[in-house]
DNA sequence: ATGAGCCTTCGTCATAGATG
DNA sequence: CATCTATGACGAAGGCTCAT
């Protein structure tokens, strides 16, 4: 869904109808793409700085036909460009007759279509290119926030509910508290023992490393076991938010075939109400 | 057979945001 | 505010395809 949407008669449009507008708005944190799956017309004003644009398939709708009413202004995110080839028709059909709208987001820094820009503060500073550019990412909304919006909760909050077996995996992330974080590379003593580093770790912990009176290096076997469980805990959790991001992306899947199948029985009901008004006329 | 290129999956790290 | 959770990014490993 990054990067172009284009709109050929089966799929995509720009943000108006709002079934999908919230898929859209969920992920809100990419300023690029509103991909609705829809037919719109566009009205581009000469002047204005907003477009109007009509969605013939509106939410909660039977009827295939709109009034000018339901017409509502979209803004358009500084950067994207729309193009229009045929304004003028309600009735768009497979055979041509379709508008072409495309959105461009703006370039990612580090070539390809990223889908996020670079927020003005963000790209200051003189750190390395790759943390820059992990700044310059903007976090989007969980996958369980997108399914709440989506309507998807309970399936997701199903999946995501204890099942059998999962009740160790509970019970790991009860009452552990990691040692405070200390700087890295300060020296303290310790009794007869000297810290001789202390490196940042995942998750806020920090591993420290002792030194005995021999020189040799040991790590205490409680951070060993704390870190090994932080490791656990996240491998779980890693795999848990890819399970999810999968579902999440079937979901949208399922979404634009209804939206499809929709989009085809809205211009078959078109194109008879068509016919016959053509008959009623010759009549 | 094999090396290159691409894709997928997984574990880990870093960190934003949520929670208590 | 400290701690925890969720998730993007990254690199390694393994599988697949294709040209040689």
């Amino acid at each position: 869904m990054d990067g172009l949407v284009e709109e050929n008669g089966t799929s995509g449009a720009a943000g108006s109808s709002d079934s999908m507008a919230n898929a859209s708005s969920s992920a809100a944190a990419a300023p690029h793409v509103v991909a609705v799956t829809s037919i719109v017309q566009l009205t581009l004003p000469t002047q204005a700085p907003s477009a109007q644009v009509q969605s013939v398939i509106q939410p909660n709708q039977q009827s295939v036909i709109q009034t000018a009413s339901n017409i509502q202004p979209v803004q358009l995110p500084k950067g994207n460009v729309i193009l229009v080839s045929k304004p003028n028709s309600v009735i768009h059909t497979t055979q041509g007759t379709l508008q072409t709208l495309q959105i461009k987001p703006e370039p990612n820094p580090l070539g390809g279509v990223q889908g996020q820009s670079c927020s003005d503060d963000s790209c200051s500073d003189d750190e390395s290119p790759k943390r820059k550019y992990r700044e310059m990412l903007t976090r989007r909304p969980s996958y369980r926030k997108i399914l709440n919006d989506l309507g998807g909760a309970e399936i997701a909050e199903n999946r995501m509910g204890c099942k059998p077996g999962c009740e160790n995996e509970v019970s790991l992330s009860s009452s552990l508290s990691f040692a405070p974080v200390i700087p890295a590379g300060a020296l303290q003593t310790d009794g007869g023992l000297h810290t001789l580093a202390v490196s940042g770790t995942a998750g806020g912990g920090a591993i420290v490393q002792y030194a005995n009176q021999d020189g040799q290096f040991y790590v205490p076997e409680d951070q060993t076991r704390k870190r090994e469980l932080r490791l656990l805990k996240n491998r779980e959790a890693a795999r848990e938010c890819r399970r999810k991001k999968k579902e999440y992306i079937k979901c949208l899947e399922n979404r634009v075939a209804v939206l499809e199948n929709q989009n085809k029985a809205l211009i078959e009901e078109l194109k008879s109400l068509k016919e016959l008004y053509c008959q009623q006329k010759t009549e």
